[in-house]
DNA sequence: CAATGAACACTATGTTCATTC
DNA sequence: GAATGAACATAGTGTTCATTG
């Protein structure tokens, strides 16, 4: 998880996509689209709508980075239509390293609202604290 | 000024930098590398430092877009060291439309932060108000 | 057909270095 | 030599589309 150390201006969006799978892979284990349907879902009032294959890459990267592992399944009825699917769950390596992962985002968050929030002081005076 | 409209995942650094670049241009005329060490000074402890090529590439967009004009000048003492820099001054026509950039900067500033606040919400529980 | 993911394209950003006075 | 900015390289992200069972 490289992009954590980057410093850079802003988060990284697979970072931070990264952060939600975690906990969602977590709470119940889904298949890829479903995961994006959730994401899609939940930041929707954002105006955000994280592109399917950013999450199928986020996906992968945990996988290779040993967070989780993958499971095929078929979904459907035989003889008709089969559709092959990819369940995902955390191992426990993944459940201990998920809470460091969370740690070093919580820093990074924290960095990225301190800055956006000083442009907002800057130039519109002063946060409101409500 | 395109990359308003964006509405992806972030704010993009380069429309962060334009809004403090037409309030620093409004505020003292100083040349292209004076207000990239401001820059560097006043995110310093936000762990971020603007690349100069990204201030310079920013200069350049807001004088094409008409915000500002520029002016050579030659700086330092006859038949030694001679350099040139560039002096940046906000046009009328600029400042009119740095007002409306800073509303549409505005929101999106919002937006971003809204983001980051709810994943910290999400992840961390309740966010303090202090 | 829906889910997956690879390939590709494009945008944003960072690095290096030539120029110029 | 310091400032400028072009050229280049890389990273990040978005789009399209082939696969496949």
């Amino acid at each position: 998880m490289s992009e954590l150390k980057s410093r850079g201006f802003l988060l990284k969006q697979r970072a931070f996509l990264k952060l939600y799978l975690l906990e969602h892979i977590q709470a119940h284990k889904l298949y890829g689209s479903q995961y994006i349907d959730e994401l899609k879902r939940e930041f929707e009032s954002y105006g955000y709508s994280p592109a399917p294959s950013e999450v199928y890459k986020s996906l992968h990267e945990l996988t290779n980075d040993g967070y989780v592992t993958r499971e095929k399944k078929i979904l459907g009825e035989e003889g008709i239509g089969f559709q092959e699917i990819i369940y995902y769950q955390l191992t426990e390596e993944g459940k201990k390293r998920a809470d460091l992962y969370k740690i070093q985002m919580k820093e990074e968050l924290d960095r990225c609202i301190g800055l956006l929030n000083k442009a907002v002081r800057d130039h519109y005076g002063p946060v409101s604290k409500l």
